[in-house]
DNA sequence: TTGCTCCTCACGTCACGTGAGGTGGC
DNA sequence: TTGCTCCTCACGTCACGTGAGGTGGC
């Protein structure tokens, strides 16, 4: 018999542990001495503790090992808890993995500029959103501030402010090529109101607004951009950046919402969510 | 200005994590109203909190986020910050790994043989250690269960208990050879208690036991032997088996630390800690 | 008698999630 | 007036580490 000082050294954990188990009954002295409350383990007892830290090796919980312990759990549960453990691991892996990207190209940027950079890029995914709005195949920034304003102005009169969420923006065009805009402009729709699917509406300068649904998206990778549409480029540039650096591409069309619309107050007051939609580019270590 | 919910809808974060970061200081309410209490947000403040979530991302503590956010850090210190949590980063993905496959082990285990088996193996360091023993170049394992005895019996009376710790055996031979055994026999020393190292001491059948240093190791593959020696091959199967199934391989003498040795209770009674030095083989994937 | 070991609380960890119980705002 | 939203506690999480304050054992 030892104490629990000596067994603790023998089986090299700490007699706090041990005290937990006990606690827990998960792991019980052979005998406790009923005036001094002493714990007493046998050598015997070693196997059952290197088994239970054993099974805590490979990632169960205490809770987990108690009921295995106890018999409770028939053999296949036990394969079944390994497997799930693993497929567990194997995810926090990839996420590690992406981190330390994501890390590296922090550490580039330090030694590269100076400095970590002010805009901040972060990974969202998006639900299924309904939208109205009118699209212009065509047309250019300016053309679109001036629609931004007269939307922005008449919709909200029209319908009423409860059901319209943020104004928004979708760019069918290519990102880059800031002449022959392809955009849809309108406000995204509160989902809690059941309007018409099959809605129309017709803007005083006769252009026709259509609800319709803008899909779910895995990942976005969002910015947000703060003050005139002018400098908008630049957190586009930071976006592209952050997609190289941390190996992602962009898919199908991006999206701007109006946080801070500039219709409602100064222009370099204006907030706007970039949303660009990402892909994983295959890896090739 | 947006109240809470609102805000924390833009941001796709839980209103909880707001009072939160309120609470800690680390990203507050652009006003309070004092009478409700309640918080009010501007759109300005989410490129803020998006800065503070990116560098969540990172796995910066909330805590080195603030004291970053604040400026009171250089940007050398910050990139010393990113470095060392990449290191840590690739630690833990090293310990996941080799986590993995001692899961897989397991897993292949229960498919091969119906279960999990039953003696557990434990990885452990052990310290430097002195050892008082009697080296036998080549003997046999009943001479050396003899030799057991005496000294099990002699050295405690002659040196007293208090500076003795377990019986312990060196294997020298090889170890699947049990032929041909090359063994030191004898005592580990309590390490508080500074006695000669150049102590020498006589046996009575005229073996000389000598003092001497049991060097460090780093990873040692342990498992507790119960009961008669005789099924000792049982345990050291056990570790050849975890060893080849977790991609490590034996290395230097291994040792037989008697926890409950023979010679003080009934053979089948013993309690025997196997340790054997392994190294990682290295990976082939 | 003096260390040494053991005992039982009880707080701290980290970043929130999840109620409970109550109140303001349209 | 009725939901809806907001508020502030306060407990729970997971597996112990780390004192505090006190007592048994050789």
């Amino acid at each position: 018999m030892f104490r629990i000082g000596e067994f603790s050294k023998i089986a090299q954990v700490s007699g706090r542990l041990l005290r937990y188990y006990d606690a827990l009954g998960l792991f019980k002295p052979t005998r406790i001495d009923l005036d001094t409350g002493y714990r007493y383990y046998s050598a015997k007892q070693l196997p059952e503790l290197n088994r239970i830290l054993a099974l805590k090796e490979l990632g169960l919980t205490l809770d987990q090992i108690a009921r295995l312990i106890a018999g409770h759990i028939a053999t296949d549960e036990i394969r079944g808890m390994l497997v799930m453990k693993k497929a567990e691991i194997e995810q926090t892996l990839r996420e590690e993995l992406t981190r330390i990207h994501y890390i590296e190209s922090r550490i580039n940027q330090i030694d590269d500029e100076g400095q970590l950079q002010d805009y901040e890029v972060v990974l969202k995914s998006v639900p299924v959103q309904r939208l109205i709005a009118a699209r212009e195949p065509s047309t250019t920034l300016s053309a679109c501030r001036t629609l931004v304003q007269e939307i922005g102005r008449f919709l909200p009169a029209r319908i009423g402010g409860k059901a319209l969420s943020h104004f928004a923006m979708i760019f069918h065009s290519d990102l880059w090529d800031s002449d022959g805009l392809d955009v849809e402009l309108g406000f995204l729709l509160n989902s809690n109101l059941n309007s018409d699917m099959d809605m129309e509406l017709a803007l005083p300068n006769g252009k026709m607004m259509r609800v319709q649904e803008l899909p779910a998206v895995e990942t976005m990778a969002t910015t947000m951009h703060l003050g005139i549409p002018e400098s908008g480029h630049r957190s586009y540039a930071v976006l592209g950046r952050w997609a190289e650096a941390n190996g992602y591409h962009f898919v199908s069309p991006s999206r701007e919402i109006f946080i801070q619309p500039p219709y409602s107050s100064a222009e370099d007051e204006m907030v706007v969510e970039i949303q660009l939609p990402v892909k994983k580019t295959p890896e090739q270590d």
